[in-house]
DNA sequence: CCATCATAGATAGTGGCGCTATCGGATAGC
DNA sequence: GCTATCCGATAGCGCCACTATCTATGATGG
């Protein structure tokens, strides 16, 4: 299969293919010549791949580039690929140092460890947790602390389902591909049913039909 | 107070300060005169609110601006302010139109009947839904709606959590802004939370530490 | 064999976004 | 008066995800 095709079969503009070549998301085609380069299968699926953490995960090029990197290294180890993938949010943002980072970050070390969880808190999941939770609590929301074991609750169930449905499909393609797309798209479903979930237990606290009817423009 | 301090007091440059004017992400301070303007607490809770909606829910500026206009407006019912924090992933991306998207459709329409929830499927969060869940199918990965109960019912127990919270704090704020509040930062917690459970419930099947160490840079 | 089309690889440009810099004129407060 | 600050407006910047263009080469069909 040569670029053009490979192009129609995603859907995906040829400089665009070449563009995720060249920032290394996509490995390029074979030369058969000096300037020709044929593709195979893997580089659709590859190229849907990078369509769906883009487009509905919401991840940057530069992230997926070193996830996807994380995926194709054999020597990686899973958790390695998890990290990779968990890096979303920790980055250069302005470090507060102020008594709610301080509040949040001794409310996720006592979660963790009244939970019994097995990580540290050096785990981009728990300086993100700690900066969400500081967030809240200078908004005067220091009290959503309450119903953090209702999502932690929530949260272990969720994960539960994931490692079961990562187990279930070992060697359908590869495992840490199957993590990554879990870890990814399946955020976006979750968020996607918490909001319709909203809409149910709203409608039956407080009477609304929910329907969200909008103009159509 | 007047910009200066507000700045300094927020941590936000002054400039910017001026830019979330412009864009309408803030009232403008009070004119004391022809050129100059005093701000007030109000300004100040805002200002948080908005940073907190862009570095740790991921919003846009402009996605904001509708959000908090709605929040604004006492006119309009609580289940639009919803609609327009839930408008953030339904745009004007490319509309695929091939069987994955119209399995995807369906397998929303019959969660929604099969839960019994009161909502629609014009509902943004649920086309949402039915795009990750197309994305899975593409991808090879149609049988994850194998989980999507689990997801549902960990997805109802954090709704059930959230309105209990937003019920137990009406009055001491906007009840609105709460909702906005809990929504957008609530997705954040959860995620990191979903993603410190894998960690720990991959160490229990696999026997990994999960510790993420990662170089101190 | 040759016209036409597609391709590889390289470089430069584009549009959107979240700011940031600068400016002219006005005011605050000592 | 004098300095610091401010208002409002306009222009620019840096990043990001592409997109356009170009040259040289190769594939394809009559």
């Amino acid at each position: 299969m040569r670029i053009g095709e490979l192009s129609r079969n995603t859907g995906v503009p040829v400089p665009t293919i070449k563009y995720y070549v060249r920032e290394g998301l996509l490995p390029p085609g074979e030369l058969t010549s000096p300037n020709q380069a044929t593709y195979g299968e893997a580089h659709e699926r590859r190229l849907r791949l990078i369509r769906a953490l883009l487009d509905v995960g919401g991840m940057k090029v530069a992230e997926i580039a070193d996830v996807l990197a994380a995926v194709d290294d054999p020597e990686r180890p899973l958790h390695k690929v998890l990290g990779a993938a968990a890096d979303r949010l920790g980055r250069d943002d302005v470090e507060h140092d102020d008594a709610e980072s301080a509040t949040a970050r001794a409310v996720v070390a006592d979660l963790v460890s009244r939970r019994g969880w097995r990580t540290h808190e050096s785990n981009p999941a728990a300086i993100d947790l700690s900066k969400a939770l500081a967030a809240m609590g200078r908004l005067g929301h220091g009290a959503f602390v309450e119903v953090l074991d209702d999502y932690a609750d929530a949260a272990e169930q969720v994960a539960r389902a994931d490692l079961r449905y990562v187990d279930r499909r070992v060697a359908v393609e590869s495992m840490t591909e199957t993590v990554v797309i879990g870890t990814v798209l399946g955020e976006a479903v979750f968020s996607a049913l918490r909001r319709l979930a909203h809409v149910d237990a709203s409608a039956q606290l407080y009477g609304a039909d929910g329907s969200q009817e909008r103009k159509p423009s």
